[in-house]
DNA sequence: AACTTAAAACTTGTATGGTAGTATGGTTGT
DNA sequence: ACAACCATACTACCATACAAGTTTTAAGTT
């Protein structure tokens, strides 16, 4: 498969620009997972010097998406169920910290901004623009966050999803359905409208265990991808 | 003040050696917050070349203990309670969903190891070596996210704590209750043992809340290390 | 054919050189 | 006295060179 290079958008240094062409082609599977990559290569492969692309690489082995062996060689991470396992335990924590926050005290205006962003989504699904779907869920998820004014907390949520965001692309190929995601996205503005702390919170659980039963079919269906 | 240089130990990088030989001298406050440091500085400080320092520098900015601007400068952070309360969030959240699930399942092993930690601070609390038993303390709950097979998890308290870590600093330094500390370790190991999740939960709100109310009297009492 | 071994071709880690952008201090013109 | 300007000395960023370690390759030996 091809790599995706867009171009680097004004303002951004040359390192993130290496990081975000990288994260973008391991968690869409353009690069397969046990592939390896070298600083060298990919230098040349985007024009750059091996400086920012080693400074990339030091933060994505942060994310798990990649592994450095120091004098050997550095490999694109396969998915690792018990580290997918973590981290939707910690978004599930930190998510429900925030909903219940959000269920006590939340603006009219951030409220709008759920619903225009689920009428979104909806268009998305209905055109099979799934990649776009899936950033509308996490501006969904974002917006709520920032509204508590937890930004912070969402980086670290950001930090942690690599591994499942590639999950969650393997899911959306494999046509598994979106359409109870959307019903549950309504069911948390709806807990929050009403401030039901409790429905949130169960939603909110359900939401993110959906993926929980999906992972051992996906794990059967692309076992090249999985660790072990 | 004098900065503390400890001798790399073996193994490590010197990128590494850096990160660390920093991160002791800004959480310990041997360089203050708005101090301007710069790679050159510090590659001369430690005689190694600018390339290690520059990704110590990148670590330490994403856990915000110094910030980077472009062709400027790098300086050290003021202490934000904003971001000191954030972090303080993520950790109550990840410290009651561990708990949770301590107060369910727990090995006799691993009780046995958080006893022979709290007799151990008792131990350095007599003899006054605070930064020892901040160490003890730091380990009391690792030990516990580690048993639960959290360890991603407490990473990921580690990232968001620095802050937070430099404010027990000062409020050791301020001379504030670590008696108290202690007893409420010795109720999590109770709650634990109890399977009792109400009061293991209801301890974490408590040993971490406590932090909150000496916000504003150490804010009052060194006020050149904190933001605004 | 199977095993040794040495050299070449990799890898990442570290050092150093060069560049663009920013702050500063002094000089000049008014 | 004060503002405009310019030279200088910084800064972090990126490119390149070198070092240290690993893997691959292939020739040489038994």
């Amino acid at each position: 498969m091809e790599w995706i290079i867009d171009q680097p958008s004004n303002g951004t240094s040359v390192s993130d620009y290496v990081y975000e062409v990288l994260k973008k082609n391991i968690v869409g599977f353009n690069v397969k997972p046990g592939d390896r990559i070298s600083e060298n290569e990919i230098s040349e492969l985007l024009q750059v010097s091996r400086t920012p692309v080693r400074e990339a690489f030091i933060k994505l082995s942060k994310e798990d998406l990649l592994y450095i062996l120091p004098q050997r060689g550095t490999y694109i991470s396969y998915i690792d169920l018990d580290e997918v396992e973590e981290a939707r335990f910690i978004r599930e924590s930190l998510e429900k910290a925030v909903i219940e926050l959000a269920t006590k005290e939340f603006s009219e205006d951030a409220l709008f901004m759920l619903e225009q962003n689920i009428t979104a989504q909806k268009n998305k699904i209905e055109k099979k623009a799934y990649s776009e779907f899936l950033e509308l869920d996490e501006e969904f998820h974002k917006t709520i966050f920032q509204e508590c004014n937890k930004g912070k907390t969402w980086s670290i949520i950001q930090q942690v999803n690599s591994q499942y965001k590639r999950i969650r692309i393997l899911s959306f190929i494999a046509n598994i359905n979106w359409l109870q995601t959307i019903a549950q996205h309504q069911a948390i503005i709806e807990a929050i409208r009403n401030k039901d702390t409790e429905k949130g919170l169960k939603t909110i659980g359900e939401h993110l265990k959906k993926l929980n039963i999906e992972k051992m079919e996906l794990k059967n269906k692309y076992p090249e991808y999985f660790k072990q």
